[in-house]
DNA sequence: CTCGCGCGGTGACAAAGTCACAGACGCCGC
DNA sequence: GCGGCGTCTGTGACTTTGTCACCGCGCGAG
């Protein structure tokens, strides 16, 4: 939670800002606050109303709904040189959001009170720019979900996830559980559907972690039609 | 579609605008376009990027989304004194957007060109309230939405469709087919379930309507727990 | 070593979605 | 008033997904 008021040089990593004249980048300098987050950290949940604009450096940050009986679907990520839009719209509508925040990773990021937000998007064209289509990636996000959800079918949708998951080595490292949040569905049917992978031999299963054993089989999958 | 450019009473709707300066109202008046559509036109669609920004006056907008199978899901309605999300989304960051918006009333709206909304937004801090407070309920509703399709049972979402939309006689005038386009479900399963309704007493059903029967009995389905 | 807990496996059943097709109603033209 | 036609609704059979209850295993902490 170090804060480096004078430090500046984390706006490089945003072109919106890089543009902005020389006394606006001072002021704004001077107003940020640099942190960090380990991983694993709730960053926001319901209830709990956010001061800050925040933007994120390094890291990334999950964001996730949760129902009443308990099941839970991720949403989306917000990756490093990106805006949290969660915190921004409950700080400029003054909203209560069911959704929580959750670190996946140690996190780097720099905290910008709502006065300086304001002034910013006065007077910054760029950084409106950044702030409105980061609105617009995550309502395409949240678009995205609602069409999985709704019409795609679960052993399509995992395909896709494994896939995208996997590292170089077509390793996952996700319990069932995980992968059933990820989907929004529950842990048995993960489970089951990844049985019948390994059956067809399209993956290698192991306790907390997988690994691809046909990518090209699961790719079939993931892009069929029906 | 007649242009009334010196006309500025619909802006009485927005208080946003109401307490801008007067220079900045009448050249607001001055470029906004004042137009008519009447209802069951498609507003945009995928492949029609907008070109102005528009703010609802009277009138409805249904905005939904239909996957590759056919099948389609209501998203959110946007009604007078709201922005459409979607057209400034794809005015601001230059996305194609999966959604399609289509008039479910006559609808009177304003367009006010790119420019003139560069400038609202950066001289009118009650106008960038209202543009980001529609944003955050856009969002609202979609987590809304999701939250909706992936947990909740439709025969609970089917009761609580039906009553908010029941007038004050208690009549719905929607086809199964458009209420399960109203939960992205099939129509099958909202037929069998309006079936079971009926058999409880719950409902009259006719060709193309139906009539609530018991309200109170719909009141305790759709707020059931499970 | 062993205890406990998180993880995964399974069977039985309920709910929802799919497919195919049959009636039935309402409207329009004649 | 009558046929014809398109839309709306009903239904059975089957698949897929979700729920519930419960079990066993393995890994790590103590």
């Amino acid at each position: 939670m170090a804060a480096t008021a004078a430090d500046a040089s984390w706006m490089q990593q945003f072109p919106a800002l890089d543009g902005l004249p020389a006394a606006e980048r001072q002021r704004l300098a001077a107003v940020a606050q640099s942190i960090t987050l380990p991983a694993d950290k709730v960053v926001f949940a319901p209830g709990r109303p956010p001061e800050h604009f925040m933007l994120l450096l390094e890291g990334v940050v999950r964001v996730q709904q949760t129902a009443p009986g308990g099941r839970e679907i991720v949403l989306y990520r917000v990756a490093g040189g990106e805006t949290c839009i969660m915190t921004t719209a409950c700080l400029l509508s003054h909203e209560a959001y069911a959704a929580e925040g959750v670190t996946e990773t140690e996190v780097k990021a720099v905290a910008i009170p709502k006065t300086a937000f304001d002034d910013l998007i006065a007077t910054s064209p760029g950084f409106r720019q950044l702030v409105f289509s980061d609105y617009s990636n995550r309502i395409a996000d949240l678009m995205h979900v609602v069409e999985e959800v709704a019409f795609e079918r679960i052993d399509k949708r995992l395909a896709q996830k494994i896939l995208a998951r996997a590292d170089v080595e077509g390793e996952v490292a996700a319990t069932h559980q995980a992968l059933a949040v990820e989907l929004g569905t529950a842990r048995e049917v993960v489970s089951r559907h990844l049985k019948e992978f390994q059956r067809r031999g399209l993956v290698d299963l192991a306790r907390g972690r997988l690994r691809l054993a046909d990518r090209e089989g699961l790719r079939a999958l993931a892009e069929a039609e029906n």
